[in-house]
DNA sequence: AAGAATACTTTACAGATGTAAAGATTGCAA
DNA sequence: TTGCAATCTTTACATCTGTAAAGTATTCTT
């Protein structure tokens, strides 16, 4: 699995955002989903989702006159691509000075902090474990 | 101090990552500078700065017939802005999840996570102390 | 079958960004 | 003072993104 970068604009992520949780959905079918919260027109969405199509981002499949849209990319995928980007441009490619500023500038509230100080022992313990296997 | 939302673009970052080192500076000199990574001619460097004045990035001064651009938002606010975008983006805007994201995603070495784990211990003491005080 | 409803396609347009050539100015060296 | 060198200004243009109206095709409904 090659590390492609994905750096999604806000629109993407948009249709992403419903496509994610439930796919392959038609574009009205998405239009209405994004209603709830944006306003835009069904075209607006439509376009968006075909130039995704055109980029690799969304797949489809006919059903009679009817298109269906899927991702073709993980929400992982996504996610990865969007901190790939941050930690590359805002610092220097990094990955430790960046969570370091977080912590520092966040104000996390103690359970989080908390929170995340099991996460990292868990996680040192898997990596031992797997290291001695 | 508000909170605006800096979202640098690519040339916008590469301007800044010269003139955070030191500023002020002239057009031609940060060309200069960036000659060393990036093949951008000269009109493409002063164009791009011009833009970012234009946009309160960048402060500048005259020296007699001489420009000398400064930042305008320190290196803090940038990456701050970056990290908010992507928490935003694809967490969102819940911070643990994506530090626990970058936790499972981005093997970092035993030495990183200890350190890391040193981090938030003395983060932790630091903000109840705060709270005693 | 005709009209209404639904979905799809085409076309558009403004602003942002990357990228830069060409033209205008100004100051210094000969 | 005159021309070259350094710097600035103007203009340009393609691509991407946000946003959508208008036109066309298809399919129910009556």
């Amino acid at each position: 699995m090659q590390k492609k970068k994905f750096e999604l604009t806000d629109g993407e992520w948009t249709i992403f955002q419903v496509l994610w949780e439930n796919s392959p959905r038609s574009a009205p079918d998405v239009q209405e989903e994004i209603q709830k919260n944006k306003n835009w027109a069904y075209s607006t969405v439509k376009t968006t989702m075909d130039r995704m199509v055109a980029k690799g981002l969304l797949k489809t499949q006919r059903l009679r006159n009817l298109i269906l849209y899927s991702p073709a990319i993980t929400r992982k995928q996504a996610q990865s691509g969007e901190i790939m980007r941050t930690v590359k441009r805002a610092f220097n490619g990094a990955m430790t000075p960046m969570m370091q500023f977080m912590l520092d500038n966040n104000n996390l509230p103690q359970e989080q902090l908390k929170q995340l100080e099991e996460l990292i022992k868990s996680r040192r313990n898997k990596d031992r474990a797997a290291k001695r296997k």
